[in-house]
DNA sequence: TTTCGCGTTAATGTATACGCTAGTGATGGC
DNA sequence: GCCATCACTAGCGTATACATTAACGCGAAA
């Protein structure tokens, strides 16, 4: 693996798990050093982030991470209803039936009952069901801007804590998704994809705008 | 200016106008050579390219421009269709009305009659459109996969020869799209658009299919 | 005290040197 | 005569040195 692969998929973790806030400051020299590599590969990693709207710069010579809010969370979902309410029908149109059957019996299966396990369990099991409609698709154009609509979305998943109800709801929602295009249902599939967003954009938002989480509806406590 | 911008915007326009064909090998040293500059720069313009999809990696050390043939035109299209009837119905929903007014009476006034001025000035008023409506959609995700689209789409000028009657009648079409985002009518925008969209990669496609052109409909001369 | 301007400094932009890998050709063995 | 292996070469990946520029701080003047 290159040198300066490394220093993306470093980077791009530290951008979406939130150790790289946004506004902060993406050096070269001070980056190249924390990863022991040169200049040039630390370079061409801040110039992918750079292509891919994680990063911005702020003024000609400083490089920030990109800006993340309420805000930008909408702009970001109002892209994913146009691009996967169109993949989810396209799949649907010429998908292989057997493999969204398949999927939608393993989110049927899906219970996450225990709290950390069970959420990377379900982003795993997010992950397949996106590889499978991508291939599904098998446009590289839509697959190319759903990547990186996904790369921003993945920093949401730092600001709204892992909420159960919502996380067996999303499950049910997958699933009804799957069944419509395991069935050939594009209308279905579409419609499906458009709640499963609306809800998913709800419960992000709330949980911003609340941060004490669920357990407790009066939002008194600290941090 | 960056040399590695000015490399950038080089190998851009030599890949959509078609001077560097697709296949044709991107070498480092060689296109650094002929642009008077050095590896580092050029090597930064090819990723950009790379990350656009203009260029794709052949084997782990050649890199060649992309394949552009009639399947890669019409999933370009099926992308267009989902970015560009979503952005048509937003703008519809919050765009400056006078703006689209006032780009719907230029395309109305729009008589592309001689053969290359009008279809450069054809061109420059579809540019101050899509400018318009990504100010309108003001979505940095929506409009940054619109602009690789774009990218992608200007390659396709160079294989569909100017047509005459197909300039008049996309002048029409977007006469009426303007027409409907400037009357806040966000269905008749998207259908509009979808309907553009249809007759466009349809003129592109027989265009590929009848290289002879539209003079005679009997595809007997040379080239 | 505040603002404007200049100088210093540090980080970026570019060039180039070095190491490595893969691709290609030739040679030898089967 | 054909295939396999080895050596050579050319181009990429990385490191580093040099040039350039912008950002920051200090000082002077209003």
């Amino acid at each position: 693996m290159r040198a300066s692969d490394r220093a993306y998929a470093t980077l791009l973790e530290d951008i979406q798990r939130g150790s790289l806030p946004p506004g902060a400051v993406v050096a070269e020299l001070e980056q190249a050093e924390r990863l022991g590599i040169s200049r040039t590969p630390m370079r061409e990693a801040i110039g992918r982030l750079l292509a891919d709207g994680l990063v911005r710069q702020q003024s000609p010579r400083v490089m920030v991470v990109a800006d993340f809010d309420a805000d930008d969370i909408r702009e970001l979902f109002e892209a994913r209803r146009a691009l996967e309410e169109r993949a989810a029908r396209i799949a649907a149109e010429r998908g292989e039936r057997a493999v969204f059957a398949a999927l939608a019996a393993d989110f049927a299966a899906a219970h996450p009952e225990s709290c950390e396990l069970a959420a990377d369990e379900y982003y795993a099991l997010i992950a397949r069901f996106d590889a499978a409609v991508d291939a599904a698709v098998g446009n590289r154009y839509l697959t190319g801007a759903l990547r990186t609509v996904r790369a921003h979305l993945a920093r949401a998943r730092g600001l709204a804590r892992d909420n159960h109800a919502r996380l067996r709801a999303s499950v049910a929602e997958h699933t009804l998704i799957a069944e419509a295009i395991a069935a050939g249902d594009p209308e279905l599939a579409a419609h499906a994809t458009h709640v499963h967003l609306h809800r998913a954009l709800a419960a992000i938002l709330t949980s911003i705008a609340d941060p004490a989480g669920s357990a407790t509806s009066i939002p008194e406590g600290p941090q």
